[in-house]
DNA sequence: CGAAAAACCTGGCAGC
DNA sequence: TGCTGCCAGGTTTTTC
């Protein structure tokens, strides 16, 4: 489910619980994408939510005494229930308990992940990550740098998130039709012009999705329960064999670092 | 070292 | 209906 817009469109659905009281934690499954660890419950239980954030796609509470680290994964959703609701669906492996509401981890695949940390800068899965795609950080200068240290793809270097974080599959392939950019393009063979149509497009879908609440593929919905309705607007992803909305043209699929991939075969070049 | 492939896991769906 | 195989929005680990 989760790319960026769909994880900060979860974000402000939980909002809300930013400076309520952390009252416990129940994790039902700890084998998520790793083993949740047994003391974090412990760690994380009886403190204030100072803060609650996104950097890249995960979800970080800060508490007083540590952070927690949430990522969606594939799969993953939260959803908001009264505190006295039991009814659980499956694969609902996480209760987070506040004074009168609850938020619950759903994941069906369990990639996602649960972290405890005092310092998120330097966590693992945070200090490698590159900037956020809708700031600054992000342009074309950048990215140019990035092209030219690397031999792959274009597309397979905007979804590392060692390069940028947030763009996955979809926003990838839909970011690159924007920009008329070719997926299979060596990134090395990117010029500055071409380098900043693909951090406009970027932003633009980027923006453009978390406006409306995120891409409704299979099943994403909002932790407020409300689905995503960027799915009307894609226009490559999923689209194999029907016409460019542009230049009519054929959109069609390919497979690149084994993940499907969709372009106007005329005007990506 | 970087790049490519495999791995983690379940559910849904197409095809037989 | 039921079985099999394939596909899925992410990211790390393993292999070449």
């Amino acid at each position: 489910m989760p790319e960026l817009p769909e994880v900060e469109t979860t974000l402000r659905a939980i909002k809300k619980f930013q400076d309520k009281n952390l009252i416990d934690i129940k994790v039902h499954n700890r084998n998520l994408r790793w083993v949740v660890n047994k003391d974090l419950e412990k760690n994380s239980r009886n403190q204030k939510l100072i803060n609650l954030y996104r950097r890249a796609k995960y979800i970080i509470f800060e508490l007083e005494n540590t952070n927690l680290l949430l990522h969606l994964g594939m799969s993953g959703n939260l959803r908001i229930s009264k505190i006295e609701d039991n009814c659980f669906l499956k694969h609902d492996h996480i209760e987070f308990i506040f004074d009168d509401e609850k938020i619950i981890y759903n994941d069906p695949r369990r990639f996602g992940s649960l972290h405890a940390t005092k310092n998120v800068n330097d966590h693992k899965l945070i200090a490698g990550l590159g900037p956020e795609p809708l700031s600054n950080n992000f342009n074309a200068e950048y990215l140019l740098t990035r092209c030219k240290k690397s031999k792959s793809n274009i597309k397979t270097l905007i979804m590392n998130q060692k390069n940028v974080v947030g763009i996955g599959n979809i926003y990838a392939c839909e970011s690159l039709y924007l920009s008329k950019i070719n997926p299979k393009k060596n990134s090395h063979n990117l010029n500055l012009q071409e380098c900043k149509r693909i951090v406009d497009s970027a932003k633009k879908v980027l923006n453009e999705a978390i406006k409306v609440g995120g891409t409704t593929l299979k099943d994403f919905y909002s932790a407020d329960g409300s689905p995503g309705y960027f799915k009307i607007k894609l226009n490559v992803y999923g689209r194999e064999g029907q016409k460019c909305k542009k230049c009519k043209g054929e959109v069609v699929k390919v497979i690149i670092n084994q993940r499907a991939t969709f372009y106007c075969s005329s005007c990506q070049s």
